[in-house]
DNA sequence: TGTCTATTACTCGATGTGAGTATTAATAAT
DNA sequence: ATTATTAATACTCACATCGAGTAATAGACA
């Protein structure tokens, strides 16, 4: 009845910093915090998970939540490897860099899902014709490629970042496994990472901007007080759009998402901005609180 | 390196019959499809599932994404046991039952979440006053409760059935341990399972409830045809919530989710309805399609 | 022919959303 | 001091959606 397996738990550790969402990595290669699960110390998984990334990468983590498990066969050639990954964010001004750990920026892992500065070149140049080619004359393939890339004029859909990515995969544009430099690859787009650890930030990406629109995530990358304006910005890292000024601060405002400290910072030579923070009390007046990104209803 | 773990599948099968939501149970007991993940046939964990639940109960499952993993170490006495849990959509016309399978009514184990004949009484009767005991002065645990149970203007949010659970569970309003039968315990609320596989099935209920207004995983359980009052009836029985009529008729075919067939059918003694079918393309068109609840956003 | 059941149609106000434009406040350079 | 710069703040407006209510209609059955 008991089972011989081989049972690990991996961190997806994301923050936003300089405007780019980044993910946690050990220096010096491209994988994940992760480690086996062989002692029975922590009372539960979240713990156990806790005080492996606190003994490899030297903090303690905040918010975190269970991702997903992977135990796919062609994950590992001897036996069965499980994989449970959580998601944790950290505010940037707290993330820890240098010895300890590395961050590896999200959207050279997927240049595809940045669109702030328009439509990235990669899609048309180098995706679209791949996936056509793919496509041939199949009509369930053409129906996936259009959903999941926004093609034959379906919407661009910014959560569906793993479905993207398993169909890239699934095509051969993505690479996962014997890579363990943070190297492009011949044929190959965007950064690899070790195992299938980009197929979990790609998990963890595609959650947090689901998220985004109906739970007060965000906050858990900012600091206690920001600007209306950095808020904005890291929702834009994370959602990869850029977002209309008047109406994010009306959504953020009106909504009761923010409160004015009164307090006025920033030294960024123009006008000092009023500095915010997160208004615990939205949680028990709205049922799903979020900042609501265009056309993500 | 390599650790000693027990591994399980475990099936949370819903589906909708005579206005009900139910859950598969093996006949006999109070206990989910379960088993060892042990030998590795399976090219991947949710194939296995399959495999075991048609092994187990003698159905293919159609519907099937990965829920959540279990593996508290409260949950077995000796060693650790990693609990996967899968939830699956079954169409309650070709559900099976009686030597195989059985159903148990998601509202005997929930009593709390049916609102679809106005409030449930349970709640205020013995949900509240505990839950008043519980919460003593603590703020924390006030805005705890008033959050997931909608209390002091809170609204109730359809959605956080888990919430819901595992605060009643720290209560120690649901029983979760040493009960085979399905009967009532005393001091205890609603219809208790073996082992954490309530927990489980309110965690495939939270997770459809979700679902519901962004996902098309509706017509999973039903027939190829329908009309819009079966419709309509079995998202009530989900959300647990009565619907506007004419509202709804709206929102399901202004928004492209279904199309009629022309043809109607329907010997329930009134005029009748016409058949529709779920619209494919509507998978093209919008993002997000689901049935919009109300207050779900 | 009447009754029952359920479909179908219409209205109305409140609210939210996308988009655009204008104004103001403070800092830094000249 | 004055000006340019940066960004915060304020306002408008059309449009879609939503919740809720009311009314009319179509067919089956007794």
């Amino acid at each position: 009845m008991t089972a011989l397996h081989h049972l690990r738990a991996n961190a997806v550790i994301l923050s936003v910093a300089d405007e780019q969402p980044r993910v946690m990595t050990l220096p010096g290669t491209s994988a994940l915090p992760a480690g086996d699960l062989v002692d029975d110390q922590d009372a539960t998984l979240e713990l156990a998970l806790r005080r492996l990334v606190r003994e490899q990468a030297g903090i303690d983590l905040g918010y975190v939540e269970q991702l997903y498990t992977f135990g796919d066969q062609a994950r590992s050639p001897t036996g069965r490897t499980i994989s449970i990954a959580y998601l944790a964010l950290v505010d940037a001004g707290l993330a820890p860099a240098g010895r300890e750990a590395a961050w590896l920026d999200c959207y050279q892992l997927f240049p595809w899902e940045d669109w702030r500065s328009g439509k990235p070149e990669i899609i048309d140049q180098e995706l679209v014709p791949a996936l056509e080619r793919w496509v041939g004359d199949s009509a369930l393939r053409r129906e996936r490629v259009d959903i999941t890339f926004g093609l034959s004029g379906s919407p661009w859909d910014g959560a569906r970042v793993l479905d993207r990515y398993e169909l890239l995969y699934e095509v051969g544009l993505v690479a996962e496994k014997g890579v363990d430099s943070g190297e492009t690859v011949a044929g190959q787009v965007g950064v690899a990472m070790v195992s299938d650890h980009r197929r979990m930030v790609a998990t963890g990406l595609s959650r947090i901007r689901g998220k985004l629109s109906y739970r007060p995530v965000i906050f858990e990358l900012l600091s206690e007080t920001f600007t209306l304006h950095q808020l904005q910005r890291v929702v834009e890292a994370l959602a990869g759009v850029r977002l209309h000024k008047p109406n994010f601060r009306r959504l953020v405002e009106r909504g009761g998402l923010v409160e004015g400290t009164g307090v006025a910072e920033q030294k960024t030579g123009g006008r000092p901005a009023e500095l915010f923070r997160f208004r615990r009390e939205v949680l028990r007046e709205r049922p799903a609180p979020g900042v609501g990104l265009p056309s993500a209803r």
